[in-house]
RNA sequence: GGCGAGAUAGCUCAGUUGGCUAGAGCACACGGUUCAUACCCGUGGUGUCGAGGGUUCGAAUCCCCCUCUCGCUACCA
């Protein structure tokens, strides 16, 4: 195909925290499968993916294992590169956050940004709802009190700078109302204009200086920049943008991206702050932005101390390559969530690897050997039957196009697969074994032989942006070169005369899901006897959180905890999450309203002796008056457990 | 609580502007075939198209209401 121009694509960049679960690795083999899609177009594609290894999860981690941070990321990131490599993803860049160029100029558009005036510090702001942790402006304010609880605002304690994004809100909400395709699924473009852009943009905290382990603000080493202006700005920086309009030749050439292909739960970090820091900066925009659903474990929830996580180098080692690309991409439709599972995943296998189209291709190149010592020739013995085989094999090309174009590539693959089985109906059709006694059809037989190996390389050259690795297989076996989209259009390019492989290799063997699920077991199983110790560790080791400012005695002895016994408990309708207790302290009883719900039922509140919070200002929530507090623990997964007394106390009791 | 999406065969889902006996893939059953990796081809369903009501000659498709699920969001003392 002619060229067509450039086409730059990004994934998300991986965070560095661990190892990706297949989850995870999705996302870059539909990336790869859209470049190589574009590639065959004729576009001239950049493809741009790497790492994001800044932030306090790392810093603690890296604590945690006794190395240095960067020794963590450069470890992880190694990981990651080797899976990305493993899943044959041909990316032309690997960006990482921690490389200087990227480095220096996050620092640049930092002061670029702050320069003109988008970027401001807080602290002399000074309205912070600490229970809402949100910032506000003066004029969002309702009678000098928050907006949203209608408490005292005061003075932030800690410094942050932050980013102006109201007032870019405009521009923004033009810009998607005037380019439907910028959000995709469409349903994602709802959300974000009804949850964020009509009710008012809030201004996006840009800085910390809770931990050190990110890219130092130039003029103000307390502050490191905080993750969106850094990792985002990688879709820039990876291909030459400068702050001061020194842009690499790269930078030119390939910006505005054409596609950012990204998880469903960052899509508001893409379509809203994304844009708007490419707005201060005066760059263009992405053309698209898509939001791609999740793959989940269909089996059990999936828990590194359960040791069941599905990572993608483990299922390359059980079923090859191609056949988890093929699942992944397979199983994940356009819009909603799909599920893996080791079953599913022998049975797709089986179904459609196996059985469609491997089995196609050895028994077509082991007819040919057995009628022809593999001369592959087209006689010219047709019949009407043939002439839909044909048409079968040059329209797939444009329906395979149609939905690639709307990057539907489940749908594209599943196109691929109905030309292999006509080709299997076809044999059922020309019946080629019956030809094959009789020696006034021979001809007829070379034909036919000739028309299923042309079906099945114009098939094989269609799946090659899916399963490269497959596609080269089979034109190796075949003995002949994958074609481009161009030489798609006609049937018959097969070069006459030519010698298939006397010794047909099995491209996907049929798997028996019981053998498949006890080996898995089992590696699961020696897996997490293996690491067992080690992962205890893990599991108990401490949890570290921002830490407060130190108060005073006089600041303590003001809160009254004392034990209360909860003697009825129900849910709130209304919410999500709340939970009404009445709560005896003493000879009095309060009403607590509390957001447990999901970590206690109702029930089971009743009759716990539990720390309570007494003298707190009552507030309404969800329409009902809390008179306290009940206090719990809480892990880093949000688990909650109520605190208790140790040992049996009466309701009342003092807590100091 | 706010906004939005959805509820169709055992499973995953298609069903365009309402129109003849509601489809596909997988699974299952039966039949055919034997070149091939026990594979391929064909045939098959009793699907109350979530419940109820309405508009219409006619509704899975439009309107109302109900139940449930999900997403985003708020709240979560």
């Amino acid at each position: 195909m002619s060229n067509k121009g450039k086409y730059y694509i990004t994934t998300a960049i991986a965070y560095t925290s661990g190892k990706p679960h297949i989850g995870n690795s999705y996302e870059i083999v539909l990336a790869d499968s859209i470049a190589r899609f574009k590639r065959k177009e004729g576009y001239d594609v950049f493809f741009q993916t790497g790492t994001d290894e800044h932030g306090q999860k790392i810093e603690l981690k890296a604590k945690d294992a006794g190395i240095t941070p960067q020794e963590f990321v450069d470890g992880v990131a190694g990981e990651i590169r080797r899976i990305w490599d493993l899943m044959d993803t041909s990316y032309d860049k690997f960006i990482r956050t921690t490389d200087d160029y990227h480095e220096k100029q996050v620092q640049k558009i930092f002061k670029k940004l702050y320069d003109q005036g988008d970027i401001y510090k807080s602290s002399y702001e000074g309205l912070y709802c600490t229970p809402c942790e949100s910032f506000w402006t003066e004029s969002q304010l309702v009678d000098g009190k928050c907006p949203d609880c209608g408490r005292e605002v005061k003075a932030a304690k800690e410094e942050a700078y932050f980013f102006k994004m109201s007032k870019y809100a405009d521009r923004l909400i033009e810009h998607i109302n005037t380019h439907p395709e910028f959000i995709q699924p469409v349903s994602r473009k709802n959300e974000m204009m009804n949850n964020f852009l009509l009710p008012g943009l809030q201004d996006l905290c840009v800085s910390r200086t809770s931990f050190k382990w990110g890219i130092p603000v130039e003029f103000d080493d307390k502050h490191v920049v905080y993750v969106w202006l850094d990792a985002l700005t990688n879709y820039i920086t990876g291909i030459g943008y400068d702050a001061d309009g020194n842009h690499g030749e790269a930078y030119g050439k390939n910006w505005p991206a054409d596609l950012h292909l990204i998880g469903k739960d960052i899509i508001r970090f893409h379509t809203i702050y994304w844009p708007i820091f490419l707005m201060a900066l005066g760059e263009e925009l992405p053309k698209q932005v898509f939001g791609h659903p999740w793959l989940l474990q269909g089996d059990g929830k999936m828990s590194k101390s359960k040791g069941n996580v599905l990572y993608a180098d483990d299922l390359v080692d059980f079923f090859g390559v191609d056949a988890v690309r093929y699942f992944v991409l397979h199983e994940m439709p356009f819009e909603n969530d799909g599920v893996i599972s080791w079953e599913l995943l022998v049975e797709r296998i089986n179904s459609d690897l196996a059985n469609t189209l491997g089995n196609l291709v050895n028994r077509t190149i082991s007819m040919s050997n057995k009628y022809f010592d593999g001369v592959v020739c087209d006689k010219g013995v047709t019949e009407p039957v043939d002439e839909d085989l044909k048409k079968c094999a040059t329209e797939t090309l444009d329906k395979v196009l149609a939905k690639m174009e709307t990057l539907h590539v489940a749908d594209a693959m599943t196109e691929i697969f109905a030309l292999f089985k006509r080709c299997n109906k076809y044999i059922d059709e020309t019946e080629p074994w019956v030809l094959a006694k009789d020696e006034a059809k021979k001809d007829r037989l070379a034909t036919v032989l000739y028309n299923l190996t042309e079906g099945i390389i114009m098939g094989a050259s269609l799946l090659e942006s899916y399963l490269p690795g497959t596609a080269a297989k089979i034109a190796a076996q075949l003995n002949t070169e994958i074609r481009s989209f161009d030489e798609l259009k006609t049937f018959g390019l097969y070069p006459g005369g030519n010698k298939v492989t006397d010794k047909p290799e099995i491209l996907f063997a049929r798997l028996d899901v019981k053998e498949v699920v006890e080996k898995a077991e089992a590696m699961f199983a020696s897996r997490q006897a293996e690491a067992a110790p080690a992962e205890e560790k893990i599991e108990e080791s401490v949890i570290d959180i921002e830490a407060k400012d130190e108060i005073l005695y006089d600041d303590f002895a003001k809160l009254q905890f004392q034990v209360g016994e909860i003697i009825a408990c129900e849910e709130v309708k209304k919410s999500k999450k709340l939970l009404c207790s009445q709560v005896r302290i003493g000879s009095s009883v309060k009403q607590i309203v509390s957001g447990i719900k999901g970590h206690y039922g109702a029930e089971e509140m009743v009759g716990k002796k539990v720390m309570v919070l007494v003298n707190l200002k009552p507030a309404t929530l969800a329409g009902i008056v809390s008179e306290g507090m009940l206090l719990c623990a809480e892990d880093a997964d949000g688990n909650l457990a109520l605190m208790a007394p140790e040992k049996d106390m009466p309701a009342g009791a003092e807590i100091c």
